[in-house]
RNA sequence: GCGCCCGUAGCUCAGCUGGAUAGAGCAUCGGAUUUCUAAUCCGAGGGCCACAGGUUCGAAUCCUGUCGGGCGUACCA
């Protein structure tokens, strides 16, 4: 089925050209707006585009919508059961039965497909993220970002495009040398020897631990020797950081199809190529021996170096080759997901990818705010390099992964996120994600009792004499909006509509739990047709549970 | 100083590209279970949408300014 709001926007279009030679107005299509009425008497969907035409062109909204509403009325289209116009300026839409009834078919054919769509622009997406530094382990500022991915993700895919989804390892420069040179000094405080680490080391009781390992597994002992020492215990390093970092991902159900590694790219001939791709468009110059981009040309607020006077890149020069090489992997999006923390970083990339000749349209940062951890109502401070980090390992195990990720996904990306850690566990007691889990269980068991009761499932609607009662209106019409509530998601990247959304329809579901018993053997097609409102709710809970990553309970 | 994010009920937050009487959950108070799981449902109270201007038929939403909170402003990543 198409989606509704298209075809509205098109019927309104197409009778609105049949009218507009006789009020002698012109109309854009793309200002016909569909939205959803806050009110029942209102309709389904609602447009206001009449009292944009009347303020555009001076005209009066009621001769016209009273106009607009005949021709759309006459015409009689199958998914309205009527439109109306109402004062000031708005017509509305009420949705037919049939079709209504139709998408409930749909969703029981369709299944786990049923939200899906085919993009009529698919693109090939390469999204981007938690990359955290492989300098320690995962925090809750890596959870909120890889459950915003992970989601982002699928939700894309259901709008019709292509996904890969990339880790970007920073396993070399010069955060991962201090990391080994902490590792080293930790290793030799074990041994006896004298030595302090230094403010810029990295502190973490972990580096301790691992030093300690090391040393325990003789690791250490084979290479203590090496002219290249360092390198070595820098390899041992991020190997175990590095898997701990992928294990605790697992964890939380987030796969990855890539992971990319930083050195990989300075051993290849990138950053050459890439060099010389931005001299030839004279965008680099010297000074004082150094090597900067000419980034102001790209709204920057001042040129950034890419090779300092040691003739080592920086971070930003092989950030540039990296997205450099995704470009040429085929990608026609890239999606990056970045802290707060890099939000003046973004002018001088998508400078770089411009400079590259890859419009910038095409390459997206999302911006994640940033979580706050909140301990009897203080604010915790938090340092990777000091150790006072929360992980997310022990996220996990306390509040669990189901509610951590509802609890991420619930609120926008764009808005700070305060994570209380005393309610944290009461959060998981409380959580709306039980709420929706209930809601899905509830269902699952109306179908156990089914069976207990010999009640054979049919799968069929009985369409004839069925009278809707108000719930089960209210959850069909739900139902209906799902899709369009994906296409919005992925469209505007607001993955928190999801659990919004699954907390609405679980509610309309508990209403009529509550207000139409489903099982009744004395009236057998209404005990049908609400057996397959339930299963279609059911369905469309496990698809969006499914979305989430969070688990769809058959019992609790 | 400049840039970005936030400021909506006691608390945590929704409010889509401006729309028709500003919404949920928690908390508080009061009800509902002989019938598919009460982790549920129904009801009540609670708001100058930070403040001040502007744009217009209409602003929580857009623009400008002010105040408050956070983050950034590297040859770190």
């Amino acid at each position: 089925m198409d989606n509704i709001k298209d075809i509205i926007v098109q019927v309104v279009a197409s009778h609105l050209k049949q009218i507009k030679k006789e009020f002698g107005f012109k109309i854009n299509e793309d200002d016909i707006t569909v939205e959803l009425p806050k009110k029942e008497e209102y309709g389904d969907y609602s447009t206001p585009i009449v009292l944009k035409i009347a303020r555009d062109n001076k005209l009066n909204p009621i001769e016209i919508g009273a106009k607009l509403q005949k021709s759309i009325s006459e015409a009689k289209h199958p998914y309205f059961k009527s439109v109306e116009f109402y004062k000031p300026g708005f017509i509305n839409f009420f949705i037919s039965k049939e079709i209504l009834t139709k998408n409930l078919e749909e969703v029981y054919l369709l299944k786990e497909k049923y939200g899906r769509r085919k993009n009529p622009h698919p693109e090939k997406i390469l999204i981007e993220f938690v990359s955290a530094n492989p300098t320690g382990p995962l925090n809750v500022v890596s959870a909120r970002a890889a459950t915003v991915g992970d989601v982002l993700s699928k939700l894309f895919i259901l709008d019709g495009h292509q996904i890969t989804k990339e880790y970007y390892i920073n396993d070399a420069g010069r955060q991962v040398n201090l990391l080994a040179e902490s590792m080293l000094i930790r290793i030799k405080q074990h041994l006896g020897e004298k030595c302090e680490l230094k403010d810029e080391h990295y502190h973490g009781e972990y580096i301790s631990e691992l030093a300690r390992q090391m040393l325990d597994e003789g690791e250490f002992e084979k290479i203590k020797n090496d002219q290249d020492v360092l390198t070595k215990i820098k390899e041992y390093t991020l190997e175990k950081l590095i898997n701990s970092q992928k294990d605790v991902l697992k964890k939380y159900n987030i796969e990855f199809d890539n992971w990319f590694h930083e050195s990989s790219l300075r051993k290849s001939d990138l950053l050459k190529e890439c060099h010389q791709l931005l001299d030839k468009k004279k965008l680099l110059y010297k000074e004082e021996d150094k090597t900067f981009f000419r980034s102001t040309l790209f709204g920057d607020e001042k040129d950034r170096v890419i090779i300092r006077e040691d003739e080592t890149p920086t971070y930003f020069f092989v950030d540039i080759a990296y997205h450099y090489n995704k470009i040429k992997r085929g990608f026609t999006c890239l999606i990056d997901l970045w802290g707060p923390d890099h939000d003046g970083y973004i002018p001088r990339m998508k400078g770089a990818l411009s400079a590259l000749d890859y419009g910038d349209a095409k390459f997206k940062v999302v911006i994640i705010q940033q979580v706050n951890l909140l301990e009897k109502s203080r604010k915790v401070q938090m340092s990777k390099r000091l150790g006072t980090i929360v992980l997310m390992e022990d996220l996990i195990n306390d509040i669990g992964v189901d509610a951590s990720r509802f609890f991420f996904l619930h609120r926008s990306i764009s808005s700070h996120l305060d994570f209380d850690l005393d309610l944290a566990r009461k959060q998981s007691e409380d959580n709306p994600v039980f709420y929706v889990q209930y809601a899905y269980a509830r269902i699952c068991n109306i179908f156990k009792q089914a069976e207990n009761k010999k009640i054979k499932v049919e799968y069929t609607l009985y369409k004839n004499d069925w009278e809707w009662k108000e719930e089960e209106v209210k959850l069909i019409k739900k139902m209906f909006d799902f899709p369009l509530m994906i296409q919005q998601a992925a469209e505007n990247i607001q993955p928190n509509l999801l659990p919004n959304y699954l907390l609405d329809l679980a509610g309309i579901f508990h209403q009529f739990y509550t207000q139409c018993r489903v099982l009744d053997e004395k009236q057998k097609e209404i005990t049908q047709n609400r057996l397959f409102l339930s299963e279609c709710t059911r369905q469309i809970l496990y698809n969006g549970l499914k979305i989430m990553g969070v688990t769809a309970p058959e019992r609790m």
